[in-house]
This record gives C-alpha cells, structure tokens and sequence, in this order.
RNA sequence: GGUUCCUUGGAUGAGUGGCUUAGUCAGCGGUCUGCAAAACCGUUUACGGCGGUUCGAAUCCGCCAGGAACCUCCA
C-alpha cells in the first residue's frame, strides 16, 4: 500500500499505522448510547466520526465486522456502583416497564441516525441481552483472584490487579493518585477499596432489572457488558475499540482491567476516541442540562436556536473539524456549514450536467490522492472537504463557461466527488431526493421559469419580475445563469 | 490537588520547522446581469505572553497566563 491509514491510538498517544489482526477483515467496536432519553449534538459526534471510519475501512477493501452496543441495564446514576438505574429511573418515573423505556428511546435513536445517514451496524447488541455473557466474565476473573464477593455483589480488586499490571495504562492514571482523589461516598463499606468497581451488583429489593447469577439475584456492572460483548462477536483480539473521550475513565480503563485479568491481555488494538461538543466553550452533556436534542436541531424548536438544520447540515458541520478536536456549537457555525454544504451540493449537480471539451484547463489531476493522503492522515475530513471545495471552483469555473474540462477528467472529478462526498463522509443531497409528487411539483415551477424566461426575451420585466419576486416570497431561491434560470426552496 | 489536552485572523476551523494558499462563513473591490441574486476573480485582519534551541518556529523545549475534559453518570 502506497499510503497506509494512519490513526490515532489513545494508549499510545501516537498515530499508528493501521494494521489489521486478520485482514481483510477488521473487528471494530463503539459505545453506543445509554437510552434514557433522546440522541443529542453530542451523540452524534461518534456515531459520525466511526461511520466515516466504518466507511472508509469498506471502501479499502476490508471486510468490516462493526459492533455498536445499546446499554440498556447497568449503567447507574450518580456513582457508578452505588446509584440508580438510569433505565430503572426513567421507567418508574414515566411509569413504564423498563423495556418500553428501552424501546421507545432505541427506535427513535435508530430513526435520528437513519437521518444522520449513519449506516447501521453490523452487529448491535444489547446489555440485557448478555448476561450470561457478562456472569461468566465475572466468574473468570473471581477465578484469577482479581475480584471478591462481597454481600451478594463482586467487586473488581483494583489494588491487587494494580500489582501485576498497570492499572491506569489508557488514561495515564495511577494508583496513588487514584487513591488520593476517590471521593468517599456513602455505601462502599462493600469494598474492600473506593476505587475498586462493581462487576455484579446485588438488586436491591426494589430493583424491577434483575437476574439471577451464582452471587445473588442482580445485575451486571457498566464495564462488563463491552468486554463480553466485544469478546462474543469479535473475538478475544479485535482492532479498534471507539467512543468518546469521556469514556476513557473509568469505562475503558476498566474494560481493559477486566480484559486483561480475565484473559491475560487486552482485547483491542487501537482505541479511538472523539472529543467533545461545546456549547459556550463548555461540554454538551445530560448531566450539565446544556445539550440540544438533534430532533430539536431538526424542528429548530430550542430556545438557543434560531432556525432549524437539516441533519446533512449537522453531520457536515461535525465532519468539518478533526474528530479528535473540541467543536463548539454557535448558530453562526452551523449556518455557516449549511451555507458551505449547500454551495459543495450545487457544485454536484452542476458537475453532472457539465459537457466536456477537447481541453482542460483546471486541474483535478491530484485530487483523488490528496483526498486520499487527508484521509489516511488519521481521518482528516476537514482537508478533505477543502480539498472538495476547491474542486467546486473548477466545477463552477467550467459551469460559467470561463474554463473546460476534458471527458476523461470530467468522468474522474464525477467519480472522485462522487465517492467522497457521498460514499465516504457519507453526505446526501437533500435537493435531489425526490418522490413522483416531488417531480410534478417541480416541473411546475420550471414551466414557471421557463414563462419567465420568454418575459425576459420580450423585456417585459414586469411579468418576469412578478415571476421571480412572488416565487421568492414563497421561499424559494432564484438564480439566473446564461442557460436559464436554477430554483431551489429553501 | 492529580491526569490529559487546548489557546491560530470578524466567526468557525486545518496545519506543524523554511517551500504554496488551508478551507468554510462574513466583509470589501471587480467581472457578469435589464436590475438583482448566484457564480467567478481579486483582497483585508493571525498564530495567548515571555524566554530558549536553530541559519530559520505559529510549528520543538521551558516558564507564565487563560481555558477544557477526566478524577461521580455522561458520546
């Protein structure tokens, strides 16, 4: 391979060549959501972020075995070990089995990613789904001594595991510190230490999630169920385990805690991790009450926004940072990429009407590779999209008739542009999605233009202006160009 | 307090020792146009502060200032 993919391993702090286990096929893992409540801004930066990943590892040829959990038990408010179920909650709030809140907030999940045009994965597995799974990962590691029962619940032994490895290794953490900054929280005379993290807990009477496991009627701790999810489909070693930076502690520590002791080594290879989304320099989360659902970025129904986006709108606004960059939501940024997406789809549909000459005189020799380069460089979508931009240049330069372009270079800056924009940052043109009543309703505004059109032939500017002026009041967009008029609605 | 990271022009957001500009949005000037819009061309403002390494640093090192994430659930 000329130019291998680079990508950035948080264990090493490096960008890495990406080397398959077993190529042409790669394993790759991501945390999905917890669904207790609707996807927000956030959320939609990994699903994004390893959608490119997913898809551009296709497109190299491999054969790509993605797994994207829904957590849906285990995950606890508050503190990890000592707090209430989030599902739990939800449900007895909302009045509701556990499962429907479970249903409910999945479908919709699945529905606001249909629309982020994020490919589903291969594989999306559920918690609840593997509890024998998860209790046999607890019993492993009971049997390498690197955990202890205690009232019905197993605790990881952190100190002991500590003594042979190194417990910190992802996160750049050690013991001593750990120790000294663990709140002390009500409850934990269950452990033998503070920093020590729940594999099973013991359901309190209470408890509607429960099942039964050798240690007590319970639940499986948060950590467990990706371990032994990951393990199931892909194996005791996969290549790539994803998800956000906030994940890194204590969840992916202590996945490769319970990876290592209750195997001997770490599952994964790369771990990936994208950064954040702030709003007023600040983390969008649930728990800070800041974030913006994305269904309110579709209906524009939030107090913080001043018109509605379209989900290309929000998934090109992600692509155009780094994924590993902070990305801070402002109503000018996301109308600055609405406007940008929108001049890179115009330049689509004008490249696929565009007739070649015997000449070229733009250049599009190299864009293929430099898309490429920016890709392997550790998925910069940002230079890739520049790259694309400058490419709408020469399109539209061809498109005003102040250049040419050649057959065979047309067909590689349609193939090139195509593949790019659509194949691998996975963006649609939301223009050109059209139903039979969509055509109807457009050749009806073309007979319109084309009425226009022959106003102005006779200089009669009052009808063609009356033309132009009322379809603008209703939304929609003019342009005149040497062939005609364009229209799109806004 | 500890760990990790960030600080680029009016707004966003790449880049990482010199070679060629990131790109987008906004602004300004021009071309085009019946007038506009769009498009195209040109163009203004920059690398937190101080010191060091170097022939040369926005880019490496140190210190300082400011900010963020994680250390409690969070994508």
């Amino acid at each position: 391979m000329e130019h291998p993919l680079y990508i950035y391993n948080t264990l090493s702090r490096k960008k890495e060549q990406f080397v398959p286990f077993h190529a042409p096929h790669v394993g790759m893992y991501v945390c999905g959501p917890t669904v207790y409540g609707d996807a927000h801004l956030g959320h939609a930066r990994p699903a994004i972020t390893f959608d490119l990943l997913f898809r551009y590892l296709k497109h190299l040829g491999y054969k790509v075995r993605y797994v994207r959990n829904i957590t849906d038990v285990g995950h606890l408010e508050h503190d990890a070990d000592e707090g209430e179920d989030k599902i739990a909650k939800k449900a007895k709030l909302e009045q509701l089995e556990p499962m429907e809140v479970v249903q409910y907030y999945v479908t919709r999940y699945h529905r606001t990613m249909d629309a982020l045009n994020v490919l589903p994965p291969s594989i999306e597995p559920m918690a609840s789904g593997h509890i024998i799974e998860q209790i046999e990962l607890v019993k492993k590691i009971l049997e390498n001594g690197y955990a202890y029962e205690s009232k019905g619940s197993v605790y990881f032994d952190v100190e002991k595991y500590n003594k042979d490895h190194h417990y910190g290794v992802l996160s750049g953490r050690n013991i001593e510190d750990l120790l000294n900054t663990t709140r002390e929280l009500d409850g934990q005379s269950e452990k033998r230490n503070p920093i020590d993290f729940a594999l099973w807990k013991c359901a309190q009477p209470e408890h509607i999630m429960r099942w039964p496991s050798p240690w007590s009627n319970g639940f499986p701790g948060w950590h467990c169920e990706c371990t032994a999810m990951g393990k199931k489909y892909l194996g005791e070693h996969f290549d790539i385990h994803g998800g956000g930076m906030d994940l890194i502690f204590p969840h992916h520590e202590c996945e490769i805690a319970q990876a290592v002791a209750s195997q001997g080594d770490d599952m994964v290879h790369y771990w990936m991790h994208n950064n954040m989304i702030t709003i007023n320099g600040q983390k969008m989360g649930k728990s800070l009450g800041n974030f913006i659902t994305l269904d309110e970025f579709f209906t524009g129904k939030h107090a913080l926004l001043t018109q509605a986006y379209s989900a290309m709108t929000i998934r090109f606004f992600i692509l155009q940072a780094h994924y590993r960059s902070t990305v801070d939501f402002s109503n000018d940024a996301l109308q600055a990429a609405e406007k940008g997406l929108a001049r890179l789809m115009e330049a689509y549909r004008h490249l696929l009407k565009l007739t070649p000459s015997e000449t070229t005189t733009v250049d599009v020799k190299d864009l293929r590779q430099k898309c490429y380069d920016a890709l392997n460089d550790d998925l910069n979508s940002p230079i890739v999209i520049s790259h694309l931009f400058d490419a709408t240049r020469a399109i539209n330069s061809v498109h005003n008739g102040k250049a040419s372009i050649s057959a065979s270079d047309l067909d590689e800056l349609k193939a090139v542009f195509h593949l790019f924009l659509f194949d691998i940052l996975g963006l649609k043109d939301e223009m050109s999605e059209g139903d039979s009543s969509i055509d109807a309703f457009g050749k009806a505004v073309d007979l319109l233009l084309s009425i226009r059109q022959q106003a102005k032939a006779d200089k009669d500017w009052a009808t063609s202006d009356k033309i132009r002026n009322e379809l603008i009041s209703y939304g929609f967009t003019i342009k005149d160009t040497k062939d005609g008029s364009e229209w799109s609605l806004n």
